[in-house]
DNA sequence: CGGTATCCTATAAGATACTG
DNA sequence: CAGTATCTTATAGGATACCG
């Protein structure tokens, strides 16, 4: 087995990122956690996974401390676990937006439940932007990529 | 010649999204293209990414509207194609900055160089936020994703 | 140099059986 | 019910040969 030298591409933050959450099923999941579906049999059911992939799925995301899993009981029954966002899992759902945005403007679908991102004090509906230090939103074609160092 | 079409079963935009762009390589060669760097050798170079996979990727994502091909020739040779993206394409720069951004957070790299997102006009620091339709950030905890019809 | 075609491997995904 | 283990298939990724 050849293990040749990590090029570039490899020790980038685009691509640790999409490496760990641009599985397909990944920000699925976070979704629901995100909207309250911590339970494996909860998740599972809402967005029809296979059962082993979800342990998979939950167990990469517990390792890379973007979920943590909180054990509960119910009475009578053995413990069981919870799986909710931490704040490295929360921090991940502007990535969810993103591509729930552009999904919905470039890879539309033809009827059915549509998620929209609203802000919960005022109901607006949100859109995923580049955004200033001061909080404003920036034009497209005013961001630079721009690499620094080396 | 694979024709990545979507399947019925994907229902949901952000999994039709991260179906296209979430593959390993997108990204990074969406950013390339936005950086200027859109010359198949080029780009090769840069990434490191084996030259049958630039090929499969750029196919993809032309089928997919994000990347249009552009003719060109230089003196005495052949005609051949520059990779520039569509306004599809561009949109997709905000999923690239929340994927870094996110990366750069959570799983930072030990050194070397590293991409930033700045505004072109101002020279500003830029990070990828939910936004309400005034353009303003809105935090994170006052996000919620909410499911409208079906 | 600018790609395409071929072959191989690694891994995600899916179905399903199994265990406490 | 809440998972884990096993098996199969589909596909992304990688090396490299090849062709205009």
């Amino acid at each position: 087995m050849t293990t040749t030298e990590l090029p570039d591409s490899m020790t980038c933050s685009i691509e640790r990122a999409v490496t760990l959450l641009g599985e397909r099923w990944t920000p699925l999941i976070l979704r629901e956690l995100h909207t309250g579906v911590v339970r494996f049999g909860d998740i599972q059911q809402r967005l029809g996974i296979a059962t082993n992939l979800l342990t998979a799925r939950l167990a990469t995301l517990a390792a890379a401390g973007v979920v943590e899993k909180r054990p509960y009981r119910e009475a009578g029954a053995r413990t069981r676990y919870e799986y909710h966002l931490t704040d490295a899992g929360r921090d991940a759902l502007v990535i969810l937006g993103a591509l729930q945005q552009w999904g919905d403007r470039h890879a539309p679908r033809l009827g059915g439940p549509t998620i929209e991102r609203r802000d919960r004090r005022t109901g607006a509906l949100l859109d995923v932007s580049f955004t200033d230090p001061e909080g404003r939103a920036v034009p497209l074609d005013a961001v630079a990529f721009v690499r620094t160092g080396g």
